[in-house]
DNA sequence: CAATGTTTAGGCTGCT
DNA sequence: AGCAGCCTAAACATTG
């Protein structure tokens, strides 16, 4: 099974689909959710073949991120402002793949619409002030399979998975923080 | 205005 | 053949 590594694919197409570039990028960020352009850098980074075409696949991206229930915008804390919001990984999404593999997913992830009507009116509330932080929870190793391709880490990698990202980003009652088992208690 | 986000549409491949 | 997952293009809206 090839795995993304150092060296990995030169200037050839990895055989990975956005949708798992996509998770990796997130998955491997400190906090667990990346805006758009740090999405972009994380692949373009460590697969050469993401230096070209960038119109072709960045648009390509854009599309799996609003097309896919997978994935969820997490808006901006007005004390961060910028362009565009954050993307993160739905709770339930986090099996999406096979035994860890990222090379092709089991089944796509869909939500039930009523879930998300349910969803849509938190999401659009302004971020509230932060809580302690959960304590994590591992679930994915993402970490495990990939390493940057230049030699240089850009996160420490023995980072402890959290479903959540801080909640400080979230709104007090976000369906996620429920969705986590110990931000429940 | 450029970056970001949403949506529709068509094509390709592998599987059953 | 039909379906599911994936890729690409493109039109369009939203936002900083």
């Amino acid at each position: 099974m090839p795995r993304p590594s150092r060296e990995s694919y030169g200037d050839q197409k990895p055989p990975y689909s956005y949708i798992s570039l996509t998770a990796m990028a997130i998955w491997s960020s400190p906090d667990k959710m990346l805006p758009l352009s740090d999405i972009y850098k994380f692949i373009s980074d460590r697969f050469p073949y993401y230096r070209r075409n960038t119109q072709r696949w960045q648009n390509s991206l854009r599309h799996n991120l609003s097309f896919n229930d997978c994935f969820v915008k997490i808006p901006r804390r007005p004390d961060r402002p910028g362009k565009g919001a954050y993307w993160t990984l739905h709770p339930a999404a986090l099996d999406m793949f096979e035994n860890g593999s990222l090379l092709r997913r089991r089944k796509r992830f869909k939500l039930l619409k009523s879930d998300k009507d349910r969803l849509a009116p938190v999401m659009d509330q302004a971020p509230t002030t932060a809580s302690p932080p959960p304590r994590p929870k591992r679930s994915f190793d993402i970490e495990s399979l990939i390493s940057p391709e230049p030699p240089r880490r850009l996160h420490p990698l023995p980072v402890p998975c959290c479903v959540l990202p801080p909640p400080y980003y979230l709104p007090q009652h976000h369906p996620y923080r429920l969705a986590h088992p110990l931000a429940a208690v």
